[in-house]
Formats: C-alpha cells, structure tokens, sequence
DNA sequence: TTTCGGGCATGACAGACGTCATACCCGGAC
DNA sequence: GTCCGGGTATGACGTCTGTCATGCCCGAAA
C-alpha cells in the first residue's frame, strides 16, 4: 500500500484527486493540505511515502516544500504537480530534490501510473518538457535583475522600486536594462513575460537568500550626495 | 439520476473531477472534453441536464459556452467552476445564462451539492462573490479601450498596437490614457492588471461584436497628412 | 434638431524610461 | 596579487509614454 500525502491549494481540485486516487487499489491518502508549510509535518506523522506538491501555494511554495521534504524525509519522495508547464519549474524541481513532475495537462491515468513507478525507486519526467528545460539553458539572470523584474511586474515607476527595494533609481534602472538586454526584448513589461513565460521567476533563481545584503542601502563612499 | 457533463481542458483535473462525481449515487458523467466548441453537441447528444464549464478553454471560453447551452438546449444548466473568483466574471456568467457559479477553491462537497440544487432549479452563487460584484458595477471602459488594453497586456510598443489595431498611434495612446485615468491607475501595465483582476478583459466587454468596425481605419477627412 | 457620448485624429509638452560611459567596492578565480 | 563579474551609484542623452486641448464624424437620445 503507498501512502500518499496531496497538497494543493484548490480545495475542490485536492478532493478531486483524493477521489481519483482513492480508486486505486495500491494507493492510500493518508493526509492533505492546501499549504506548503505544513507538508513536511504532515507527510512525517502520516509517515508518507509519497507526497503530491502543487507549485503555486500559500505558506511554502511546492518547489521549497520538496527540497525540504528531500531534506527531512529520507523515506519520501516528492512530485510536483503543476498547470504550467514551464522549463525553470522543472529545472528548480529537480535541483529540489523532486523525483517526478507532471503537468495537469496530462491524462488522468497517468498520476496514478506516476505514484507507482516513483514508489517504486523511478523517476518521471516529460521527455518533450526535459528536452526543453536542458536545452534552454539556466536562467541568464543574476539574482538582482531578477528581484528587480519581480517588484517591477506590478507596474511600479523606477522610484517605486527605488524605495521598496532600497535602492537608487539609477541602480534599478541598470539592473532593469540589463535583464531586458539579456532577455533579448524591449521593455520591462515583455521581460516579465518572458522570465515569468520560463519560470525564472518566481522563488529565489540561484545564489543563496539575499537576507540582509552583502552591503547596507546608502552606505558606502560618495553616498548621500 | 443527474446526467453532467464536465467540460475542463486540464485532463488530470477533468478526471479527477469525473472520480469525484462517481462517488456520488444520483449523479453520472456522462460526457467529457477538453474543449468549449464541442460542449453544445456533446450536451445534446448524451442528453445532459447539467454542464459543468471550466472558463479558461480552447475553441471557446466557458462563459460564451454557456451562452450557447443556454441558447440551444433548453433542458441543460450551465454551472460555472473557475479559479477565478472575479467580478467581471460572475456577471457575465448570468448574462449568458449560467444557473451556478462555482470557485475551485471551494470544498470539493459543494460540487454535488451545487449541481444537486441546479438540477432541482435552484441558483448557486457565492453571496460574498455576488456582493462584490454588485458593488462594483459593470466594466467602466469602452470596447475599444477594452481592446487597447488587451492589445497592451503583451507589453507592445504604442507603435506596435497602433499597427497591430490599424489605428495612429496618437488615438492608441488616447485610449490608454482614457483607460489609466477611469481604472484610478498610473499606467498601462497596472491598467492590465486591475482591468484582469475584474475580468474586464477577457471576451468582448460589452456591445456587440466589432466586426468590421462602423469605418475603415484611415479613411476619413484629414486622413493621411 | 440639437445634444451628447464614443471613435478617431493631430500637435505639443512634461515626465518616465532605457541606454551608455564611468567609477567604486567586494569576493572569488587564476 | 591581479583580474573579473556582480552590486551599487552618477550623470547625460534620446526616446517612449501619458496628458491635454482641439477638432471632425457618426449614431442615438432628448
């Protein structure tokens, strides 16, 4: 019997699949969640061979709740669940520790057959997906650009992001440009939709937590002019 | 016994939510797709008494499906389940005729429920979605800033949409500004995205379709200077 | 019939945006 | 120890964007 832990932050879609699969023989949920930051808990008490992660989710999202699952939970293995089917999320699923990642997309049948063949010591990974993934490379971003286009998809001005991101306008106009030569487009509005279209987005892209920065805002030499 | 059909372009989700209505004893699927310009014939053929639109979907959305049920089989409800809790979407749900109005983030237990209540000729909408919708009234923006924007949303140039729109560019950005100022926003890309947030972007606003346009663009008085 | 709202256009203007050259500080690589 | 990439900053420059005033054309409402 696999045990089987679901989070997803739709409840009606985590009762869906929690029917889907409670038509399996070979296959028992033993616990859900609609949050990220409470998978770990659960998969350890419910002692979970397999925990089911949906990437968008409030608390933690699915990619950090796998690497912690892989981190914690020698005995389970995780598998991102997701409606996009972005390179990125597959790259930083994998580097998660993430031992398979379907897409929504595919047939029903397929989940179950997913659950078994990673139960059972397998990796699953869309062929076209992974091809895609490896062969568009890692992000070209550095983590500030990407920061930066993150505080910027809302629609704020430079001197919005000035202010919220502590820094100066010129710097934030640098760091703006420089994504957008990277990304080979034309504005700041078509950057966002291409890292976002690649999944370069979202949580941290590479490089450690930027906790307090390597340097406070404002001080250093010619500041304050 | 309730005959449904489940229209959801996501296959997993769509199976799962087939899984979920099996359960129940008085309820039977008895149609599925993936796609909303087959919604109507299937409907028809399988005799269904409740269609159950997702709204995002291929070949045609989930609100202009229900329009045509709505339309065309007097028999059949319409029952919109969406991710998307958006005002603009709620009423033109009822504009086109649909007899529920479903969250997927609500338990999975409403599903049966709501369908139950359809099916007897009741309604079922959410009292909190209906408020909001109500107090926020119908889309301030004509259906040409409606378009503008839309156009906009992919981060294109004024000259870019100009082309694109067969406008000049000087009433492309009259209708963006006209936009930004009636959205109580500072520029298109917050415009795109309260004007998203609503549901005021998606099919046609209001007014009928734009079809050829009441006049040719560029043939007018001064014209061509 | 006149009025009014919507679509379209033009021209002018201020401010925001994107680019570039330059410079300093840091840490890791060679 | 030097070099180089990344983060930060400044100033200058040209372009793009958003606003406004103004005008014309149309259809619907008053």
């Amino acid at each position: 019997m696999i045990r089987v832990v679901l989070a997803e932050d739709q409840a009606m879609v985590r009762g869906a699949l929690a029917a889907l699969l409670s038509m399996e023989p070979d296959l028992e949920v033993v616990g859900e969640t609609g949050r990220g930051d409470d998978v770990v808990s659960l998969a350890r008490e419910r002692q979970a061979d397999i925990v089911l992660l949906d990437i968008e989710m409030p608390g933690l999202d699915g990619l950090q709740a796998a690497t912690k699952v892989h981190a914690e939970l020698p005995g389970c293995r995780a598998i991102i669940l997701t409606t996009f089917g972005r390179p990125g999320y597959l790259q930083r699923a994998m580097a998660a520790g993430a031992t398979g990642f379907l897409l929504k997309d595919a047939p029903a049948s397929d989940l179950a057959a997913a659950i078994r063949r990673v139960a059972a010591g397998g990796v699953v990974v869309d062929p076209a997906l992974a091809a895609q993934a490896l062969s568009e490379g890692l992000s070209p971003l550095t983590a500030r650009e990407c920061e930066v286009l993150k505080a910027a998809a809302g629609g704020a001005s430079i001197a919005d992001l000035a202010r919220s991101l502590h820094l100066s306008e010129g710097t934030v106009r640098n760091h703006l440009s420089s994504a957008i030569q990277k990304l080979g487009v034309r504005n700041r509005t078509e950057a966002v939709q291409v890292a976002e279209a690649k999944g370069w987005l979202s949580p941290a892209p590479s490089g450690r937590a930027p906790a307090g920065g390597t340097m406070g805002p404002g001080e250093r030499g010619t500041a304050d002019p």
